[in-house]
DNA sequence: GTCTATAATTTGATAGAC
DNA sequence: GTCTATCAAATTATAGAC
């Protein structure tokens, strides 16, 4: 497969993660990388072009990772805690936000393919999250004054804020606190 | 007082509230208030002094805004739905993130005055929740299971990553849910 | 596919007149 | 306090050699 194109991929990503896409020039990818910043555009084009290329890889990588998770465990409360953890690794091992949360906050500045891409991801994310909490839902005297559809949109946004509270606090124990709160319930 | 100066700070947070400090310029901050970008640096040296100097101002506004609300109403309900209600007119009124919820998610590329500013806030908005939720903890039959700062932090974290996915989602209505769950508790 | 060279623009910041 | 003029650096992007 295409090497370099993988590579700019997997490291645009990851300087998105940590910079935003208003924080990284093609320079600090293309050097990175190993390459000269106008061989990017080889492969992809436009920096708008790479933002979408890798948000759309970042979309399929975590939802193939749900899937796999899925197969091998259908508890409701064990698939929130392995979705949870999906942004606990980031975080933690990475120090990164996740990708879409970052372009999220950056959302009125970002080039049009890019923002759909990231909408997607969030689309998706509620989808699944919102089948795992009908299951809890169905399974457990859970009270029923809240829909699963939001109770997802909760339990996303809550994984999201606590990246940002965990960044801005300088304080990586703040997320697992979080998470510990929320799984809670 | 010195008017230019304000407005350099009023529209100089709306402009990194809506494009993030690192997608904004001197250059249109200094069109939208009506002077050159050079003359800016009269009254804030660096792009840092600028982006520190709001970001102390939106903290001292935001807390203000809890301490007149508090006096008038000692409801801990009450003031958490007072508390949500100032992040739902960011978003829905004027269009815009928290300042310091996109800032803690640039975290990583932001000079320290900056950086150190927009910690202060989240530490001071979970000492402000944290006292509100050990009223609701004291007033009702609530489960002890969760400290009340734990609470708090969920409940900040909860409302920016509210932010989040409804500019994510281009849907604002997702805030509006997600905040009806959260208060439900 | 990657390079050098460079265009065209934007950026934060400074000097100095008024 | 605000301006003009300008700088040095960085930015996305293109042209064309290899």
């Amino acid at each position: 497969m295409d090497n370099v194109r993988d590579q700019l991929l997997e490291e645009g990503q990851a300087l998105i993660q940590k910079h935003g896409y208003n924080g990284f020039s093609f320079r600090d990818l293309a050097a990175t990388v190993g390459i000269k910043s106008a061989s990017i555009h080889y492969h992809f084009p436009t920096k708008a072009d790479l933002g979408a290329a890798v948000t759309e890889r970042y979309t399929q990588q975590f939802m193939d990772s749900l899937a796999d998770m899925e197969g091998r465990d259908t508890d409701p409360g064990n698939n929130l805690k392995f979705f949870a953890s999906l942004f606990r690794d980031t975080l933690i091992q990475d120090h990164r936000m996740c990708l879409c949360g970052i372009l999220g906050a950056e959302a009125n500045t970002l080039p049009a393919i890019v923002r759909t891409e990231a909408r997607q991801f969030f689309e998706q994310c509620i989808v699944w999250l919102t089948r795992v909490f009908e299951r809890l839902h169905a399974g457990t005297g859970d009270d029923h004054s809240v829909s699963p559809k939001s109770r997802a949109a909760e339990f996303m946004a809550t994984l999201e804020g606590g990246l940002i509270l965990a960044k801005g606090l300088d304080d990586l124990d703040t997320f697992d606190q979080i998470v510990e709160t929320v799984l809670v319930r």
